[in-house]
RNA sequence: GCCCCUGUAGCUCAGCGGUCAGAGCGGGUGCCUUCUAAGCACAAGGUCGCAGGUUCGAAUCCUGCCAGGGGUACCA
């Protein structure tokens, strides 16, 4: 990265300046070069000069010119100024900016890839709702951040899993089956009201009608308990597919789906921890339940983990399944996308990863906020009790997958999401997502008119790149050279909107570029130039194409 | 009560310690015989919730307050 080698360049110029007695001897900080929010004052820029003015008792500007006189002259460096009061501004060479287009090319569509994970195994594991009922629009967000977080993670050089986290224990399973069963047995008639617990919502009713059209009324005769059981299972199964296929359509798979279930199985995952747990004695019986003593790892409290009905509580389960996940099967690094309603619990594992004498810093939870879907200027209320929700399915069948994703993906996780089904259903330049996708087909189109016209790729792959030095071809290069950074941002802080915010001002500048500067319309003037500017058409298109993949969103080639 | 998140242009939101506060949309004015006008240009629009503090420097960090949302179970 660019970035980098700025930094060990100017500790050098120190380094050189001390040496030759410009600069007393002082520790010098980690050196952060930042971009300027002015462009005009440069690409990249150092406060260094004045961090250090204490320790070298000189003053931030005289320490900034001693820096820069001792700077050694570099290829990608255009110019150095010190500017009030003691920052340090660089400009690229335009020459080493255009050779940008080369990198870009040679990357071959991986343009933006960079070592942060060292090739170490990352998890990351999303939406895991309730096998309950169909997805809701919640559900979605979690779905498209925590896709795009994968695909951040595998650009920024991790090995990444995705895994569905299948809650197919526990009470609101059964919840569920005992409403299927009543659903079930009223359609044979019966008098089988529903109670206030139960999932209201009519998908319930289609689920029975879609069992009794496929096992009759096979189930009437057996013992309530079994065709519970026996329902659940069904059920279950129905529904996680309803779930994959509502996944799919928003173009999300997942590498594993991970039953809860099966934790405590027999000699399963849960007894062996929680015998270990015993063993290392940080459990204890206390009013009837048995605890994990997480106050001893810094906790205000600690957890349940046998309720005193001999029922493990939920806390069981997210010890059994970190076990497994960092020490059975062994990864580096876990994400688990939550939405902020599991604040609490998220506040509280780093205390069970202690407890499991795991590094804390290994897991990472992503919280995000709820999503607010409004149709006409009124707000749509989601409830999967009341059975009044609006499903992933109608959004994406409705507005599309590529506006939804690119959508849910313009606030950044810990902010309410308002949704607007008609901002998102709108084929016209009110929706971000065409902006973007506008600039990409632009793109393909000057390529495709360039062929038609007499300029196929093999004419311009070699084209002169130094010919590019006008200011938007500049800003463009620019552009594209963030892309590092962005995506290198994004992983460490787990913020996939920052690559919508990347593409919209991508877009910007590409069509500010194409209105400044044609390419083939002024060829017969410079052939050289349009052969250039064809380089860095073909580059900017492969760029966006990244960035779009990225986010799971389609770059049409024409619109 | 305590904890977490949010409060930035008319609207929806980026920016989260640096050198004149940004984008999209909406509203105003221009630009299509020339690579797709789902575009561009220009102008307009802001005490960055309020008050203190830390710092050479604060929208950004700290404290307090105000407003909105969420969380505080042997539910998941």
């Amino acid at each position: 990265m660019i970035r980098n080698q700025i930094a060990e360049h100017v500790r050098q110029a120190i380094a050189a300046a001390q040496a030759a007695g410009a600069l007393p001897a002082f520790d010098v900080p980690a050196i952060e070069i930042s971009r300027p929010k002015d462009p005009t004052k440069g690409d990249y820029a150092t406060s260094i000069a004045l961090q250090c003015a204490r320790a070298a008792r000189m003053a931030p500007l005289a320490i900034g010119q001693a820096i820069v006189q001792h700077m050694a002259p570099a290829d990608f460096i255009g110019a150095v100024e010190v500017a009030a009061p003691g920052f340090i501004n660089f400009r690229l060479s335009g020459r080493w900016l255009s050779g940008l287009v080369a990198t870009i090319e040679a990357a071959n569509g991986r343009y933006g890839d960079i070592n942060l994970g060292r090739g170490q195994t990352c998890q990351v594991e999303f939406i895991s709702a309730n096998p309950t009922g169909p997805l809701h629009m919640g559900s979605a967000r979690n779905a498209v951040l925590g896709d795009t977080l994968a695909n951040i993670m595998v650009a920024a050089g991790y090995v990444v899993q995705r895994e569905y986290y299948v809650n197919d224990a526990g009470t609101q399973m059964r919840t569920f089956a005992e409403t299927l069963y009543r659903r079930y047995l009223q359609q044979f008639g019966q008098d089988a009201p529903l109670e206030s617990h139960h999932y209201q919502g009519v998908y319930m009713v289609d689920l029975a009608r879609e069992i009794v059209a496929e096992h009759g009324d096979h189930f009437l005769a057996m013992p309530a308990e079994e065709t519970i059981a026996a329902l659940s299972d069904i059920g279950l199964t129905k529904i996680l597919a309803s779930i994959r296929a509502s996944a799919e359509k928003l173009r999300v798979r997942f590498d594993r789906w991970y039953s809860e279930r099966s934790l405590y199985e027999p000699g399963g995952t849960f007894e062996f921890v929680l015998g270990k747990l015993r063993e290392a004695g940080v459990m204890a019986v206390r009013d009837g339940a048995e605890w994990l003593l997480t106050s001893r790892f810094g906790s205000d409290r600690d957890e349940v983990v046998i309720r005193s009905s001999g029922q493990p509580g939920y806390y069981a389960s997210d010890i059994a399944y970190h076990y497994d996940k960092f020490v059975l099967r062994g990864f580096d690094r876990v994400i688990n996308v939550w939405a902020v309603d599991h604040q609490n619990q998220a506040r509280r594992m780093p205390y069970l990863m202690a407890a499991l004498g795991l590094d804390p810093a290994r897991l990472t939870i992503v919280l995000y906020d709820l999503v607010r879907l409004y149709r006409d200027g009124q707000e749509v209320k989601l409830s999967k009790r009341s059975g009044d929700i609006i499903t992933v399915d109608e959004v994406v069948d409705e507005v599309g997958a590529d506006a939804v994703r690119f959508l849910l993906l313009t606030r950044s996780n810990q902010a309410v999401m308002d949704f607007d089904l008609n901002l998102a259903v709108a084929q016209n330049d009110e929706n971000p997502v065409y902006y973007v996708q506008y600039g990409h087909a632009r793109m393909a189109g000057i390529l495709r008119k360039a062929a038609e016209r007499g300029f196929p790729p093999e004419q311009w792959k070699h084209g002169d790149l130094q010919l590019l030095g006008h200011a938007r071809e500049l800003a463009l290069l620019r552009k594209m050279l963030d892309l590092e950074e962005v995506i290198e941002h994004a992983a460490l802080t787990c913020a996939p909107h920052n690559l919508a915010f990347y593409a919209l001002d991508l877009a910007r500048i590409f069509h500010e570029f194409y209105r400044d500067c044609p390419v083939i319309s002024g060829e017969q003037d410079d052939p050289a130039l349009a052969c250039a500017r064809l380089r860095l058409v073909a580059a900017t298109k492969a760029v966006f194409a990244r960035v779009l993949g990225l986010m799971g969103v389609n770059a049409p080639d024409s619109m």
